[in-house]
DNA sequence: TTTT
DNA sequence: TTTT
């Protein structure tokens, strides 16, 4: 096809901690479910109103997956952008079911984070001590070497440009 | 919430022509296909891959959607942004289903055409004319006065900045 | 010309408060300087490097430049949308200077506060009455809450979709 | 920093042929000159404007600077993704000058090619051919596939996700 | 179901 | 299930 571009930009929080699997390969698997809402003033009752949107954010890169384990903690705030794809799958009661995702995979995806304060992770937990996330765009953050922010592209890399 | 952002951004092609319908209120509703797709040579086999992507769009944008039914057709590739959005539903054998949607709402959402060469539109078909669209950030095209671009603002307005 | 995007995604901090002035007519003119950054591992040297990009934000929107007004302080972390524009000017010694910005217009922008503790802000100051963020993506506000999030609509409407 | 974010989003065409040129080291560098524009009908006077911005792209991603360098011309039409930066230099009669680009580096960058039409390409100039470029989203590759989109990434690589 |  |  002539040129077409997939492209799903969120600025949300975790409901829950990661999951995190690996396929036999060794491949990653991050399962993100991500919060946005929006809230409004309704004009005939006054009242206020707001919606919760859940978003499901898969993560297939090597990376991306490493830091959403280490970083990201129920309520942890961060910006990503993927892809849609929606899949096909069949119930325990066989019935056919599509679910469609926000993919981050070897070629598309980005995660920067917005604060470090997810349950667990930023307060005592220690970022950093030699680690060396930051690479790609990385905004490293915090006193320590805590990532910030990460895209695809290998960590501890060149001058971007 | 402290701000999130839920943003879908596709450049692709229609896969069938526009579906228009209204509420008994009288507000429009219209369901795109869009398509969107990758290619890449598989490492090992070195085969050609390519994997479509289609995405469920619907508009509930009263100009956006006098566009759509107006300029797009089937094969119209077009440039839009809306919002993720899921919701329930119950098919005809009780079964409740899920349906991830684009959404371009009174609020939110942005169409461009990239081409005005759908099956019958552009062709023969004479855009302009005493037609006014194009305001708001309206990028009108050709000779005439087709709108290549809209946005849910008022159309034929003052000056963008 | 066929359709044209022209967008500028940002999220990074205020470098100082807003500066706030309005043309005779009543318009708002809101100037914002936004730091992003990036820093990487220099590959060779092994030193952590880090970028600052300076990015000048100009606020024509009446809502926007109200929330700019009310809620930014330098420090304040936020996501917003806007597009360029390259203007020419003259300085004082008659030497013709070009100043490329990010325009959040009539027409086009967005704002998202991603926390609301600039100085000044958030901390003693109190934000509406007891209330009550009106977040999310929230096109609100009212009365007296503090939006987090607004784009160019109007404020108190009515339910986005 | 805690996580920001940088990204520029255009679709545009081009107002003249690729510059190109390399760096001693081998890197190259693209100049494009990218035109976005909008129009609109004045409401006071009723007449329809136009107003369009030119953008300055450089590129020094090798994968895309080979894409640039091949299938873009004059009047080719174009979806990229880049990010902001603004650098300082002298002109012949020592005055600073700034000049804020549109950059696509190694680590950031996204080029998609909306049509194969500007002068010279497309038409009688024969896409493929043992050229190996590829369409879609392509990162990609292809027999003798005319490319209609590229990335940062490698070309010729395994399957996305 | 589109497009190349 | 988050966040405010």
């Amino acid at each position: 096809m002539a040129g077409s571009v997939n492209k799903v930009i969120l600025v949300g929080n975790l409901g829950r901690d990661p999951e995190v699997r690996r396929m036999t390969s060794g491949e990653p698997i991050v399962n993100l479910s991500v919060a946005t809402s929006e809230s409004w003033r309704d004009k005939a009752s006054g009242e206020r109103k707001e919606k919760t949107e859940w978003h499901r954010v898969v993560i297939f890169n090597e990376n991306l997956a490493k830091v959403a384990e280490q970083y990201l903690r129920k309520g942890s705030k961060i910006y990503l952008e993927g892809q849609l794809a929606t899949r096909k799958w069949t119930d325990k009661d066989g019935q056919e079911k599509y679910s469609t995702e926000v993919v981050l995979n070897r070629f598309r995806g980005e995660l920067v984070l917005l604060d470090g304060r997810g349950e667990g992770a930023g307060g005592g937990q220690s970022f950093g001590g030699g680690s060396s996330y930051g690479g790609g765009q990385g905004r490293v953050s915090g006193g320590s070497d805590a990532p910030a922010s990460f895209d695809r592209g290998e960590l501890d890399d060149e001058i971007p440009f």
